[in-house]
DNA sequence: GCCCTTATGTACGCTTCCGAGCATTGTTTC
DNA sequence: GAAACAATGCTCGGAAGCGTACATAAGGGC
C-alpha cells in the first residue's frame, strides 16, 4: 500500500495548527501550487477563492466512484490521484494520473452528472475542493477560467489516448518505466512509496510481472527499491529506456 | 481498403446536381443529421450556418495529422472517422471512432494548436466543415453551443478511457466485437466494407489475428463476411458476446 | 474464359504474459 | 528476540498473440 508523504511544510509556519482564520492564506498558497488555479488572473482567483476549501488527503482515499454523482472537483496542490477503470473480472487499469498540473472531476465541468472511473489517491497530499456546480458556474462566466480548464481537459485526453495505444503496443517493462516517469513528474522528491502489488493494479498486470520488470530496471541501475520504497536513481537513463509514449505525452501537452 | 458508401439520398431530390445556391439548405439538412449541431437552438444554428461548409469525403482521407495545425473542425452528417495513434515501430492503434454523434477536431476547441492523432476517414460520408477559429469564437460566446460540444468531448474521453482499459484487458475477439458494434452504431445499414488488413490496423493486431477472430464470430452466426464486406447478422448475439467495455461506453455516454 | 491482383485461411516456432503457487526476506509487533 | 505479517523473487504449465510465410480463393480486367 502506497504511503507517499506530502511535501514538508517548509518555512511557512506550522501548518498543522493553522487556524480557520488562516484559511484564505491557505487557499491562496495552495492555488499557486496548482497549475490551473495558479495561472488564473488575480481577479478570477479572488472570485473563486471563497468557494475553494483546502483539504488534506491520505493515500488510498477515493474522491469519485463510477456512477456516483460528482459533487466536488479537486485541484491538487501536492500528491497524485489515479483515474482507474475496474473491470468485471476484477482487473483494474489506470487510465490517467493527475497531479498539481490538473484537477480531479473535470468531467463535471464538461457536463457529466456522474463519474465513470474511480479517482483514487496514490499518495498523501493537499488539494483545493470546490463544488462542481460552483466551478461550472464560474467556468461559464469567465473565459479566463475556461481557457486553462479546457487546456487541461485536452491534456488529459492526450494522456488517456497515448495510454490506450501504449497498453496495446508495449511491454510491461516499458509501461512500468512510463508510469514511473509520469509519477516522478508529479511528486516531489526522488523516493516514492509503492508496492509491486499496487503498481500491478495500475498497469493492469500480475504482480509477478511487475516484480520482473522492476528488477530489470533496478539491475540496469535506473531505479532502486525495496519493500515498497522506490528511488529514482537515473532519471535520464529511465527516459532513454521508456517507450515513445512518455515523450509523446510530454511533447503533446501544453 | 474500406469503401463504405454514404447513405443514399432518399426522397430529398437529386443531391448530386444540387447547385451552390442550395448550399444553405444543404447546411441545414446536414446540421440536423449531426447530433451536436442538430441539438442547437435555431438562433445559434443560424449564426453558425454561414461558417459551415458542406463537404463530401471519401474513404481513407486524412482530416488531421499529428503535429499539423488544426485549421478546421468537421461535424459528420454521415460516415465515420477514426482517431489513430501511429507508433514508431509502425504499429497503429485506433483510440476513438467518430460519427454523426460528434465532431472531428474538438481538441482545437479545447485550445490545442496542433493535432496529436491521425483523423482518418473509415468510409465515404458527408460533413460540415468550419474553421477552428470561428468555432472557438462561437464556443466562447454561446453557452448553447458550449454545452453540447463539451458533452461530446466528455463522451470522447469516456470512449478513449474504456478503450485504454479494453486494450489492456480483453482478447482480440472481444475487441473486434466491440469495434464492430461501435462501427455499426455509427454507420447506416448492416453492411460495411472493411478488410481484415484494415481492421487489424484499427485494433493494433496482426491481420492473422483478425482472421481467426472474425472467423469465430462468423461461425457463431453473428456476422457474415467475405472479401472485405462485413454483414451484421445477429446484432443482439454480438452484444452478448462483446466485453463489458461496449456496454460501459454506451451507458456512460449521455 | 483466363490471368492477375487482392483478400483470406492457416501453419510454424517464438515471446510475452497469465494464473497459481511457494519460498524467502525484511519489517513490525509483542 | 520470536512470531506474525507483508513484500518480494521465482517457478510451473498454459494461453494469447507475435512475425512470418505460404496456399487458396474470389473478383476484376482483358
Amino acid at each position: 500500500m502506497p504511503n507517499n508523504k506530502p511535501p514538508p511544510e517548509d518555512g511557512d509556519g506550522s501548518a498543522s495548527s493553522r487556524a480557520a482564520t488562516d484559511s484564505k492564506a491557505d487557499v491562496m498558497r495552495m492555488a499557486r501550487a496548482n497549475k490551473i488555479l495558479g495561472a488564473l488572473p488575480a481577479k478570477d482567483l479572488e472570485q473563486l477563492a471563497p468557494k475553494l476549501k483546502p483539504i488534506e488527503f491520505k493515500v488510498e482515499e477515493i474522491f469519485h466512484q463510477p456512477l456516483d454523482p460528482i459533487r466536488d472537483v479537486y485541484f491538487p496542490a501536492s500528491g497524485i490521484i489515479s483515474l482507474i477503470t475496474l473491470m468485471e473480472d476484477g482487473v483494474s487499469v489506470e487510465v490517467a494520473v493527475i497531479g498539481s498540473e490538473g484537477d480531479v472531476g473535470i468531467s463535471a465541468v464538461m457536463g457529466a452528472k456522474f463519474g465513470t472511473v474511480e479517482a483514487l489517491t496514490q499518495s498523501d497530499g493537499q488539494a483545493l475542493k470546490i463544488r462542481a456546480a460552483d466551478l461550472r458556474e464560474h467556468f461559464d462566466q469567465s473565459s479566463a477560467l475556461r481557457e486553462p480548464l479546457l487546456r487541461y481537459a485536452h491534456n488529459l485526453l492526450i494522456l488517456v489516448s497515448q495510454n490506450a495505444a501504449c497498453n496495446r503496443a508495449h511491454t510491461v517493462e516499458q509501461r512500468l518505466a512510463r508510469w514511473l516517469l509520469l509519477t516522478h513528474d508529479r511528486l516531489d522528491g526522488d523516493k516514492f512509496i509503492f508496492t509491486q502489488e499496487f503498481m500491478s493494479r495500475m498497469l493492469g498486470v500480475r504482480r509477478a510481472g511487475v516484480s520482473v520488470a522492476a528488477n530489470t530496471l533496478r539491475q540496469a541501475g535506473l531505479i532502486g527499491y525495496s519493500r515498497g520504497s522506490i528511488t529514482m536513481i537515473d532519471r535520464s537513463g529511465l527516459e532513454a529506456a521508456v517507450c515513445e509514449c512518455y515523450r509523446a505525452i510530454e511533447s503533446y501537452s501544453v
